[in-house]
DNA sequence: CGCCAAGAGGGAACTGAGTCCCCTGAAGTC
DNA sequence: GACTTCAGGGGACTCAGTTCCCTCTTGGCG
């Protein structure tokens, strides 16, 4: 176990309050280390960047996320897997609400903050996009749909998780955000496993599919895919 | 029509000239600007940024992109017209090949200017959103729909446009973007257009799709969605 | 006890991006 | 011909981030 160096977290305080009192520009790198009583060689020892002091906690978050991810659990769907793995950043958020929502704060007027965050959470969807393309190996369009479903999981997170910020963390985050990446599962594909489908070819150019009208669309869309012979 | 300034291109090319030959961070302002015989201030009349160089066509496009989405088309189904919007990128992208491989070289090496292309990727990823909203409004879940098919709308797009660059501009970019939304329509969309599929329903809960070897994997997707009447 | 190695923290100078202010000169316009 | 306007230039300034080197502690070991 890391013992935590208390003068990250001084900063991180420090560094919030100019912040929040007079703005993220406005606030220099002086400011911060002399408000915590340190020197400014300090502050970049902690942060590479003015930007990371805001984000202090995402390296840990994405630490994490690629850990579950690479931990096996090949036995589990690979969508719901990637789903599971956005749910451990909204634990991040939702451990700090307060902290959570200062930032969305923050974040949402600083157009340098915002673009920043997008660098991090492009980050997280790698992550995800990197795993899915290794379970969909050999399947033929693996990598357009890892990165797609990849994209199409942290939109919905994102989507949820701005929801609840916005609400000042009234609302139940998981709740949320249970709801909006149950969206796109229904849209790509929670596999019952079973899955229905029979098919036939037939001469004369023609497909029949024969298929259970509850069955998930991917698999009854993955069924004509090979019924019909395309790479 | 606004006319073009040469100076604006001078400095576009200078700046490439010695990113190519040098690396980006190793070129500073000044080496730019002595290069292309103009004083420092005028770069930054041009561009408000270092990074601005890289990209110098995308505030155009993203303003062609805004344009297309506002001027009606209301008539034609709103994921089809998202996907038509996210083509026009790759047809900026096509109308200078060498220029854009170079670019996707430059910005896969150096951190700082992925960072900067992620900004300008949500930004037309925004436009596609809001529009994608304007259009579910008072659907339930409209703007957590909207913000999901956006998303993939652009990573499928970005999936065939990046393998179309690493293919230095050899494949057929409109084909790999064609079948790359094409994935997208099936998993979200209900298109345009004629295609050969017969649908009957029969009782107990199962569906015949009669299908057409050589139509195409959208329309047959189609049919089967709203003959499992999926809204 | 004295010595040394290592590492946390600090200070000062430097680079380079981006901003600000003001100057110059070359058009138009009346 | 005086006046405005505007593209362009020059130079000083701020601040983020880097580099180099110093100090102080800590702790091990002879």
């Amino acid at each position: 176990m890391s013992s935590k160096p208390p003068m990250r977290d001084a900063l991180v305080a420090a560094a919030f309050q100019l912040f929040l009192e007079r703005g993220y520009e406005q606030t220099t790198i002086d400011d911060i280390v002399a408000l915590a009583g340190v020197g400014r060689r300090s502050f970049f020892r902690y942060f590479p960047s003015k930007e990371d002091v805001v984000f202090p906690d995402h390296e840990r978050c994405l630490a994490d996320m690629t850990a579950f991810l690479a931990s096996g659990g090949d036995e589990h769907e690979p969508v719901g897997r990637v789903c599971d793995a956005a749910r451990l950043v909204l634990r991040m958020y939702n451990e700090n609400p307060t902290f959570s929502v200062q930032r969305y704060r923050l974040t949402k007027k600083v157009p340098g903050l915002r673009a920043y965050e997008l660098s991090v959470v492009w980050r997280y969807e790698r992550a995800l996009a990197d795993y899915l393309r290794g379970r969909f190996a050999g399947r033929p369009d693996g990598t357009l749909q890892a990165d797609v479903i990849a994209a199409a999981v942290v939109a919905a997170h994102n989507n949820a998780l701005r929801s609840w910020l916005r609400s000042d963390g009234q609302r139940d985050a998981a709740t949320e955000v249970d709801h909006a990446l149950g969206y796109v599962q229904s849209a790509f594909g929670n596999p019952p496993a079973s899955a229905a489908v029979q098919v036939q070819q037939q001469p004369e150019d023609v497909v029949v599919v024969v298929s259970r009208r509850d069955a998930p669309l991917w698999r009854v869309v993955q069924e004509i895919e090979s019924a019909l012979g395309r790479d």
